[in-house]
This record gives structure tokens, sequence and C-alpha cells, in this order.
RNA sequence: GGAGAGGUGGCCGAGUCGGCUGAAGGCACAGGUUUGCUAAACCUGCGUAGGGGCAACUCUACCGAGGGUUCGAAUCCCUCCCUCUCCGCCA
């Protein structure tokens, strides 16, 4: 969310911002209940003074035996007045706060411009594409065939793209999971945290994924709750409403949770095997920095997702998201897409975010930069440490070999127990 | 699921029969005085948001959230949320 202030101030960025991301929030509109709210409080703020002071009077003339109730009548229109006008500014908050939760962040000065997903600009390409002497598969079909990923019996499950893991499969998608954190906590300074999966609507809400993205989230209609699409919802919400103090930041948590999302409308491409499943794994990062912090923490977080996948000496590039393929939330935002050699494809399996104070505005998170100075937002920032099914299908693709086994790597031996899947 | 208790400022905590309580008191914090240093003591200041004024300042709202009663609500009524205790049920 984006101060109603610095809206007023800058409708014209505002304007832009939208414009950007290729949202339509009705900023006119905005712009005019706020004027009307302006003047209904000056308005319902005068009577309310008088109310005030004609009460006192009240008060004392009733305590020394005195008669009210000319006053008392003249205060019970004024309250009526007060009642009505309170009644249009209410109406008014409510509007503006609607749209002002629909108005997008703005893009970061550094975010190239662009419509599309064509338009995000290559930062770095780390390792070199591996070469076989053979006609390297993919994954749909090297891991049923080693039946350590079953996409059949899952479906029979739960409908399609839904997978089920068995065998060294299983236990690599909980090794990769137990590497990820290890390495965050003991080498990244992460604090680990295991959070709830299903919550209130609220905290969709407060990270940015509502109101726009309702339709691509599973909700449990009972008790109005929203399975989690992405952990940084339950981790970033752990601190509505809280001051920091300063030497606590930046506070940096890691944390692994399964993660839910319909994908409606996303029927067609890039579906095919583990590319887009509606459940899958994620170790998250999520850190709450200093305003002046937050973009040198950024570069630090993708550094940290990056760091896996060299360990497992996988090839992949960094991106900057242009402005329109920039999500709701976010100002800036790097994705990471590793190399799968089966299907020669780039997949993202990261993306790294500042979000400066949107989020934290809206969940109210703040720190005092100085003991006596007045609170301000925090910025929030997350990243994937990394989303298991692309990095699984980079895995697979990359370590497999001329008879269809899959070497385990090195690093992850200890964690895996095996050396190869055959 | 049933019964009860409670939610007040950065934290703890008091608020009588509704009326100088935006909220006593304490801690923490900031500035100052005293002091050989430290400690202690003392004084002053110290919530957030929104209006108006160049400014000193002033007005309004906020005591879990939202409604209601009333001239007037932290205090009374209703709904919801959360926390705690006991009982029941159950991994």
């Amino acid at each position: 969310m984006l101060d109603i202030k610095f809206i007023r101030e800058n409708s014209d960025k505002v304007r832009e911002a939208i414009k950007q991301k290729r949202d339509h929030a009705d900023l006119d509109k905005l712009l005019k209940l706020d004027e009307e709210r302006r003047a209904l409080v000056q308005k319902a703020d005068n009577l309310k003074a008088e109310r005030n002071r004609v009460s006192d009077q009240i008060a004392t003339l009733k305590k020394s035996g005195q008669d009210a109730s000319e006053d008392i009548l003249k205060m019970r229109d004024v309250s009526e007045q007060i009642k009505q006008l309170d009644e249009g500014l209410r109406s008014a908050e409510s509007g503006i706060h609607e749209i002002q939760m629909q108005i997008p962040n703005i893009p970061h000065e550094s975010v190239p411009i662009g419509t599309s997903e064509r338009d995000n600009v290559l930062v770095r390409e780390w390792g070199k594409k591996p070469t076989f002497d053979f006609e390297p598969r993919a994954h749909w079909d090297l891991g049923p065939e080693l039946e350590v990923v079953d996409f059949e019996r899952a479906s029979r499950l739960s409908g399609s793209n839904f997978v089920s893991f068995s065998g060294a499969g299983a236990t690599l998608v909980r090794s990769l999971i137990n590497f990820m954190i290890d390495l965050h906590v003991r080498k990244h300074g992460y604090k680990e945290v295991w959070v709830p999966i299903i919550l209130r609507r609220e905290m969709m809400e407060g990270t940015g994924q509502l109101p726009k993205l309702e339709e691509d989230m599973y909700r449990i209609e009972k008790d109005d709750l929203f399975m989690i699409p992405t952990a940084e919802v339950p981790i970033t919400n752990l601190h509505r409403d809280e001051i920091f103090d300063v030497e606590k930041l930046p506070i940096k948590y890691t944390g692994y949770t399964p993660c839910f999302r319909r994908e409606a409308g996303s029927y067609g491409a890039d579906t095919r095997g583990l590319m887009r499943i509606h459940q899958f794994d994620k170790v998250e990062m999520v850190k709450f920095v200093r305003a002046e912090t937050s973009y040198d923490e950024l570069e630090l977080l993708v550094q940290n997702a990056e760091e896996i996948l060299q360990i497992f000496n996988l090839p992949y590039r960094v991106m900057t998201l242009a402005t329109g393929d920039l999500s709701f939330a976010a100002a800036k935002c790097y994705d990471i897409e590793v190399y799968a050699p089966g299907i020669d494809r780039w997949l993202e399996v990261s993306s790294c975010s500042n979000f400066e104070d949107f989020q934290a505005r809206r969940m109210n998170i703040r720190y005092r930069p100085d003991k006596s100075a007045k609170p301000q937002f925090v910025h929030t920032l997350n990243g994937s440490g990394l989303a298991l099914p692309r990095l699984l299908i980079a895995l697979i693709e990359t370590y497999q070999t001329a008879e269809g086994t899959i070497i385990i790597p090195e690093p992850l031996r200890p964690y895996v127990g095996l050396d190869v899947i055959k």
C-alpha cells in the first residue's frame, strides 16, 4: 500500500506506475474521494469540537444543580448532524481504502521499462550448459521410469498437475529441503521458522496477494481461510503491528512450507511434468530491514539463492524483471532461472523481491531509527531459496546418464544416502 | 464443542455510580541538575493518526475490531476477533 499523502502529492508518478504494471486502479476516483473526505473531516471535527465544549458545560451545570435541558436539546441536533457526516466519512474512507489497496507498488528507478517478460534484462549468467554424448531426456520420462516421480497416481488422488514422489525421489525432496535450510541457517545467518500454511484473509492482504489474486488461491470457504501460495505470506506477517528496535535489524528468516496454487488460466503453456504443479515445496527467505539498506539486502538475498545452484553446479541466469512483469507489491525483482537440458528450457526457481515499505504499511511493521525517533516502516524482502520442483527438474535432467540413471551431486549425498538413483 | 476470566500507551499496570482520564502510578527512553568516576537521587520531556495556522499553537479521533444507547462512553448494550483457565473430544 502506498501512503495516501504520497499518492496525493505524486499522482503523476502513481498513474505512471499503474500503467507500467498494466494495472487499472481508479486513481481519479481515489483522489476525488480523498478531497471529499477532507472536506467532511473538517465539518465533522468542528461540530465535534462544539459538542465536546457544550457537553463539558452540561456537566458543570448539572453538578451545580442547574438546568441544562436547553443545551441537551441543542446537542441532540448537533449529534445527529455529526452522525450523518460520519456516515459519509465512513463511506468515503472505505472507498479510499478499497482503491488504495488496489494500487500497485511503484517500480524502483533501476527497473527496466517494458510491457512483458520479453523486456526482462539479463543481469548475469553463471556456469556452462552441460554437454551429453547422448540425447538428454526430459524429467517426465526419466522420473516415472525410475519410479521416483509419479504423475498418474497423484492425478488419481487430486486431479491433474499434482505429483507424488516415491523411493529415492521422495528422499531427494526431503534432502533438498534440509540441505537448503541448513545452508541458509549455518552459512547465511538466517533463523529457521516453521509457520502455519492456512491463513486468514487479512494476511493475504498484508503481503499483497489479495485483492488481486483470489482466483489463484485455494480457499477453505467454511472458515474463510486460505492455503498459502508461498511462505512469504505467513513469515512476513509474523511481525504484524510490531515496532522493532533498530539493533534487531536486519531480521532474516528462512523456512520450508508446501505451497498451493490453483494456476487458474495457466493451462496450456508450461504445465507438463513438474513445471507447474498445484502443490509444491519451497524454502523461502524473508528479511525485515532498515529502509536505507534494502537494495543492498536485495543483492545479498539473490546471492544466497544463487549459491545453491552454484553448489550443485547447475547453470543459471539472473534476470531483472521489467515493469510489466513485476508483481503487484514489488518495487524490484530478480528472477533466477536454472537451465534444464532435457527440455532445453530456462526455469524460474526463485524470485527475489524488494517491496520497500509497501507490505510493511499494510501490515504496520515499523522500527525506530533512533531511541527517540518516530517509528517508521521497515522494508521487507523475500526470495525463494529455492522452489523444489524446477530445481528437481534441473537436477534430474543435468545429472542423468546414458543408462537412464541419475547421479546424486556430491554435496547432497550425506543427506540422501545414495550416490545414484537407478 | 461446553463453562469461565480477560484484552488499556514501547512494556507493566490503575481506572469508583458514564462527565477536566489521552488516560494515574511504575519501568524503559531522551535532555538537564547534582557528583572526583560509576552508581544513585532530583527536574523536565516522552503515543499514533488526521485537520487548521508562517509559527508559538490549536482542534479531532484512537483504551482488541465494528456497531448501538446518551448532550457526553475506556467505562453501559450487541456482534466479531484474540489470549488464558477448566471440562469434553482427539492425532
